[in-house]
DNA sequence: CGTCGATTCAATCATCTGTTTGACAGTTTC
DNA sequence: GAAACTGTCAAACAGATGATTGAATCGACG
């Protein structure tokens, strides 16, 4: 009564499954190959064999996660671009492309809302911090394209100004995802309620206000003249 | 020729500035006791003797910079409102007093602008994840005056709403703080630059318009109309 | 049946982890 | 000058860490 061929590489997707809720709660570097190998009833040895060394496990889950959201980012960008003809885009639109395919790639995978969230959090918090080459030149050519359509549709800005402003969004997107949790379970009311869409839609909304900032003709508040602030 | 009275607590001293910089280079848990003790010079029982622990050691350095600048946080938001008698703050100055301690700290402290930025930042995503209670009960306390302040300069937002919109805000800080590093590096122009004031001032136009997002009379584009936002 | 490649397993490797011990030296106190 | 206190030190502790070994087990193929 042994179990038929098929689990036996099953193995090695109960490895990533484990590993995923693991480092998803306590962060990719708490967690020892003999957390995930006794949560995947597996043995101690079954990660280096199948991913060469705990590292290995720790890429293939790295990319796993967010090679399929920063694709979809950069198609939902070349699309809006492409029906725009040569017309600058919406700040909101470029922000969506940005931030949606966190709804749309949470769906596809098994991992819940909290879990999916706070792993990708983790995992785009590694950049420029051990994250493995390719991850690293994909989000350099996600960058560069995402401020090119900003400089587009914001041709007031510097690059300085415009790099500094995506650092910031992309900074108030990974907070949400690793720390909103407690935010959720605070401010969520109802069960059932599409929580995850709304948070988005909400971080789309704020950080758009911000990198449209200076560029209303906005009145002056006497209090704090705008104009003193684009001294510093 | 043995060293003098004030130098044999000398050591503790030593200890604490030889973490500090390993902590923010490589995060609070990637550093062991021995990559501390070796750097300051210490033995390895230094650090349980006058720590107790290697958490009281961490315990520590965390209360040591992030108390100042939280104190200094609500110092200016009651010095603002002082000022201000019963009239709300304007955003910009809220946000003021949450980020320019961040510059006049710095420059109390020891350390270089890189580092302290990186600390404190590390520092700052600990939140609800191993901050000693007394922490958070200070983040607490902090962020309930920051968002009663905001709900007072902007009674149109929802309690809800308004938490987020702080949560956005504070996740572009600590990425800042933690990642602005590289951004530095590439934008930096001139040596001497005042870096640090710069990109305090950007972070406070980006995050003060966020919050303002949605009460201005802002005319609405034909091709995202804000009115469909409002909708999730 | 016998061989092969793939997979699993217990046992073990050397190294690192935080912490503790007991001896030793220096200073202070009475 | 004896006792008490404070700090430092080398040494050792038990346990955890990632990785490796060689034997055992599996289904598949000839």
């Amino acid at each position: 009564m042994s179990p038929p061929n098929v689990s036996l590489s099953e193995a090695k997707l109960r490895l990533i499954e484990a590993a995923e809720i693991l480092f998803a709660d306590k962060g990719f570097e708490t967690v020892s190959i003999r957390d995930i190998t006794t949560a995947a009833k597996a043995n101690v040895a079954a990660i280096n064999y199948h991913f060469g060394s705990r590292d290995g496990l720790v890429n293939a889950i790295l990319t796993r996660y967010i090679v399929p959201v920063n694709d979809e980012r950069l198609l939902r960008l070349d699309q809006a671009e492409r029906s725009h003809g040569s017309k600058p885009l919406p700040i909101e639109q470029i922000v969506d492309a940005f931030a949606r395919p966190l709804v749309t790639q949470v769906r596809k995978s098994e991992l819940s809302e909290r879990l999916f969230f706070k792993l990708l959090g983790r995992s785009f918090a590694q950049q420029n911090q051990g994250l493995p080459p390719e991850l690293e030149a994909q989000f350099s050519v996600l960058i560069n394209r995402f401020v090119k359509a900003l400089a587009k549709t914001l041709p007031g800005l510097t690059q300085e100004e415009l790099v500094w402003r995506f650092h910031f969004a992309a900074g108030a997107m990974i907070h949400m995802l690793t720390h909103g949790e407690a935010l959720v379970r605070l401010t969520g009311g109802a069960s059932g309620t599409p929580t995850m869409d709304a948070t988005i839609s909400r971080f789309i909304r704020f950080a758009a206000a911000g990198f449209r900032d200076g560029l209303d003709a906005r009145p002056i508040e006497a209090d704090n003249p705008q104009g003193l602030l684009f001294d510093f």
